[in-house]
This record gives C-alpha cells, structure tokens and sequence, in this order.
RNA sequence: GCCCCCAUCGUCUAGAGGCCUAGGACACCUCCCUUUCACGGAGGCGACGGGGAUUCGAAUUCCCCUGGGGGUACCA
C-alpha cells in the first residue's frame, strides 16, 4: 500500500505555526515512507475564508520546504462530490433532514445543562413524518442534513502515536449536521467533518495526521467512513504545540504565523529544525540539529510524544543562531541585504558585494536573527554618533595624542590590511609610550563612538575602505579635546 | 457538567524492570578564551506529581487520586 498523507489547512488566517509542525509530521513520514504528501485547502467556511490566507500559506510551506506532490486542491470546488455523497447517505436511510431552528436547539441545550446532562442533539428528528415534514415547510422552516449517529455503538482505533483510543456513540453529541440548512427540496453547503471524509477516500488518503485537537472529530469521521463504504485509514493524532501557561498556542498569543517568523529573520530550517523537535526525537536524542532530509529518514512515530509541548523562544533562538553562524557567508550576505535595503542603509549591492560579505563575516557569529544586523551593522552606514561613554573614553589622558597618531599613520589609499593596522598600534604604543588598552579603547571609540561591538580591526578595515576612518577620527579629535 | 487525551529538571526531551547516585539540549550561574560585546570551550544548578499494587528489584507495568490539556457548533 502506498502511503498517501494531507494537509488540510482552512484560509481562515495565516499559516499557523500549529499547522505547520502537522505539515512537518506529514510531511516527514510521507518522505520516510516513499509515499505522497497531498494539499487540500479547505475552504467551505466561506464566510471566514480568504484568498490572501490561501497565499499566505502557500507561500509558508514552500518558504519551510513542504513541497507537495499533488494540490493544492480546493473544497469550494468539490461540492457536487460532497452532494453526491450526502445524496447518497439520505437514500440509504443513514442521513435524514432536520428542522430544528436555532433557537429551539438553544433552548434544548440550556435544558440538558440545567438538568446537569452533557448537551447534545437528542435526535428529535429523527423519524419524522412525511406530515410532520410537510408542516415544518409550510411553516418556512429550512432543514439540515443528519446523519445517524447510534448511542449504543462502540467505536475505537489504533491511534499511532496513542495506541487504543475507544469512544461510545451516546458520547459524539446525537445525530451530526453534515450540510447546513437549505429548501427542503436541495442539500446545503457540506459541513467540515463530512467534507475531510469524502475527501480522503477520495483522495486515497491512507493516514490521517493532524493534531490532537481533532482527535474528537475520529470517531465520527469513522462512522462516515462505514457509511460511505469505504475502509478508514490509520489516524495519527500528534501533541498540540501550547503557550507559556500551557494552553494551545492560539493567535492571541502574538507572533504564531510563519510569515511572521519569516519576517523577524528565522531561516527555514531552522524554524523546521524547532518544530521537529516540539514533540519528536531521533534515534540519536542528543542530536538535536539536523536538515530535514535527515529527520525524514528517521522518522517514526514511534518517537513522537503524547504529551503538548511548550512554545520555547530561548531554544528557537539558538537553534536559528546555530544555523546562521554555520551559514556559508555568500548565501548569509544574500539574507541580509533585503534587512540593509530595508533600514535604509546606502550601498550598492553588485559594487559593495565583497565588502558586504566581509561585513557579514564579521557579524556572522553574532547573529541570532537575521535582522540583528540592522542594529549591529548601523555603525558602518550611518554617520558616527558618540555615546556618553565614548566621549568619556576620548577625554581620558592622552587619548587625543593616540588619535592623532593614528590619523597621521594612516595610509592615504582605501587599501590597509590587519597587518598595517597592527602595525600603526603597535608604533602608536610605542611613541607615545601609552598602554595597548588606551590605544584600542580611544580607538574603538574613535572609529565607532561606542565602547561595545564588533572586533575592532575588522570594524576599523571595513571603514577604511569607505574612506571613513580618517574622518571619524578627526570627528573625534574635536570632542578628546 | 460530560467525554477523551496527557503527566521526567523552569522549558524541549532521553529513558520501553536492574546499564539511572536519571542522560542530552535551551535558559541561568561560574571560570577560560578575548584588553569590547558576542562566538567558542570547561564546569555548576536543576526533575521521575501523590498513594497503593505487582516484583528480589519500578521513572519504566497495573489501579486510584491530583493536576494539566483538548473537545463538547448549521467553525475548521
């Protein structure tokens, strides 16, 4: 049998962290198995549904390395398959209309509830009357569609990552809506939990991964499978990903849409990297860095938790550090000139390239996000700002003589190496008979107008060569005083 | 309320009866490297929710309790 996995993610919002690790685990298991891995957009809330969503998660999976086989395909197209189906249902008897209004549904719940009894459908309908019908429509009343849901049916599976999951027919809430209301005579718009069913016999889904969240929706969904006549694949219901206070992490909860992670300056991997690892480990569980090509040829649900995992922003971090200092630094450089462009920093990107790309060299090991470089890099494109306490470092004892000495020594062409700049220190030290420190320090703030930053010689060779150096220290020379 | 799921350091986790005086990672602390800040390196702090049962032996099996989470729509 061929392994054939989904994602059906709703255009209700933006790509969602939560279903993007669902994407991984598919996604994972699939490239393990050899098998597809589908895309389903299901869009049949068209009230909430949008097309910006719809591209906004298109772009997340590709951005995240979730290439798909088959799809994307889209529920809103398929509603005479879902039709058919529901058709099919009402002929057989399994499926039945319903013409309850909103309220007198309102009014039976809050009875259940007061009575202390779990609020559920309690079949009212159910064998209604061709009279009975008759006079719901004379009264203008627009049915649902039920299907029949048996108190007394016992329903389990072999969950993959639960093991035995068992539910009891009484405890699904009555007979389920599976199309909203319509004239008696047509079948509304199909409901969410039919729509998934048809659609993965249809689409010979052979499991269903998705999160825990969903793991209610099963045996109902194992009833439609019986229903329709078709056998029901394997479920895997996988841990929820939950917020600091250890509820499922939901929008409230600030930053959760990888366009978002996107833009804060994580790469790809390593936000997929951190996924993985929310709710799953290799073999090798100290191994907690990999590509993954590496986890799809591990990966076994075997080795995925039952319990949530905590959101973890300190351990994101490092991992999207570890992947930017590993980084070669032409693909780094690439990265982060759309950060410079952004922060309006001038340069040009063909002619400077190679000055960019020693300016990422010398931040490379600093970074965690990709847009640290805005703020750390600031010193190199805008014009020199002295701290208070770089002024107070100028104004120290023979911190203006250094200075000076350093400006005199200063080769005139844009060309100075690590070598000639050790060299100027070291003659500075020793004409002005002063320590190494005051000469680095003046130094540092001289050129930077800050006490704190990127090595020194390298910041100092980057400014020479856009012919800063000279003026800065001059700059400066004017607040030793 | 009812149903379902879950339970190892603050967090992510390893652990499938003796290898566990419970291992790794993040975070935190200390030291080293570095005349800056980081990076890197070396240490340190720190957990099996509680109670029974099974067993020669339990983090690992079973039961109960407690705690947490999810669900309970004409949303998905």
């Amino acid at each position: 049998m061929t392994v054939r996995v989904r994602l059906a993610p709703s255009p209700t919002g933006n790509l969602h962290i939560g279903t993007a690790r669902t994407a991984v685990f598919n996604w994972l298991f699939a490239r393990h198995q050899g098998g597809q891995f589908i895309l389903r957009i299901e869009d049949t809330d068209l009230e909430r549904s949008r097309p910006e969503y719809t591209q906004n998660i298109l772009e997340g999976l590709t951005w995240l390395g979730m290439t798909w086989d088959e799809g994307p395909f889209y529920q809103s197209q398929r509603t005479d398959l879902y039709r058919q189906a529901i058709q099919s249902l009402l002929d057989k008897g399994l499926a039945y209309r319903s013409y309850e209004t909103p309220e007198e549904l309102d009014a039976m719940r809050e009875a259940q509830k007061a009575r202390s009894e779990a609020p559920r459908y309690d079949n009212r309908h159910r064998n209604l009357t061709p009279e009975q019908e008759a006079a719901f429509i004379a009264e203008g009343r627009q049915p649902v569609i039920r299907f029949k849901i048996e108190d007394d049916r016992e329903i389990s599976w072999n969950d993959l990552v639960r093991g035995k999951v068992a539910w009891k027919g009484r405890d699904l809430g009555g007979d389920m809506v599976i199309a909203r209301a319509a004239a008696a005579d047509e079948i509304g718009p199909p409901l969410y939990n039919f729509v998934v069913v048809v659609d993965d016999i249809d689409m010979k889904i052979s499991h269903v991964i998705r999160g825990e969240d969903h793991i209610g929706n099963t045996p109902k969904q194992i009833l439609l499978y019986e229903a329709l006549g078709a056998a029901t694949p394997e479920f895997g219901h996988t841990p929820l990903i939950l917020n600091q206070a250890g509820a499922k992490l939901s929008k409230r909860d600030g930053v959760t849409s990888i366009s978002d992670f996107k833009q804060m300056g994580y790469v790809p991997e390593a936000l997929a990297n951190y996924m993985t690892l929310l709710g799953w480990s290799p073999p090798d569980a100290t191994k907690e860095l990999f590509t993954l090509a590496e986890a799809a040829e591990q990966f076994s649900f075997d080795r995925v938790n039952k319990a949530g995992a905590k959101f973890d922003w300190d351990k994101l971090n490092w991992i999207n550090s570890q992947y930017l200092h590993a980084m070669p630094i032409d693909r780094l450089t690439d990265l982060l000139i759309p950060y410079w462009q952004a922060a309006g920093y001038e340069f040009d990107p063909t002619s400077d390239r190679p000055w960019l790309e020693q300016l990422t060299n010398l931040l490379a090991a600093s970074l965690t996000l990709l847009k640290d470089a805005v703020e750390m890099s600031q010193l190199f494109f805008t014009p020199i700002n002295f701290t208070d306490e770089a002024k107070a470092q100028l104004q120290q004892e023979g911190s203006a003589a250094v200075l000076q000495a350093v400006a005199s020594a200063l080769p005139n062409d844009h060309s100075l190496t690590a070598e000639q700049a050790q060299d100027i220190i070291k003659q500075v030290v020793k004409e002005q008979n002063v320590k190494k420190g005051l000469v680095m320090r003046s130094l540092r703030a001289g050129l930077t107008g800050d006490l704190h930053g990127p090595d020194l010689l390298q910041s100092w060779l980057l400014l020479h060569q856009k012919g800063q150096d000279l003026p800065r220290l001059q700059q400066a020379l004017t607040i030793a005083q």
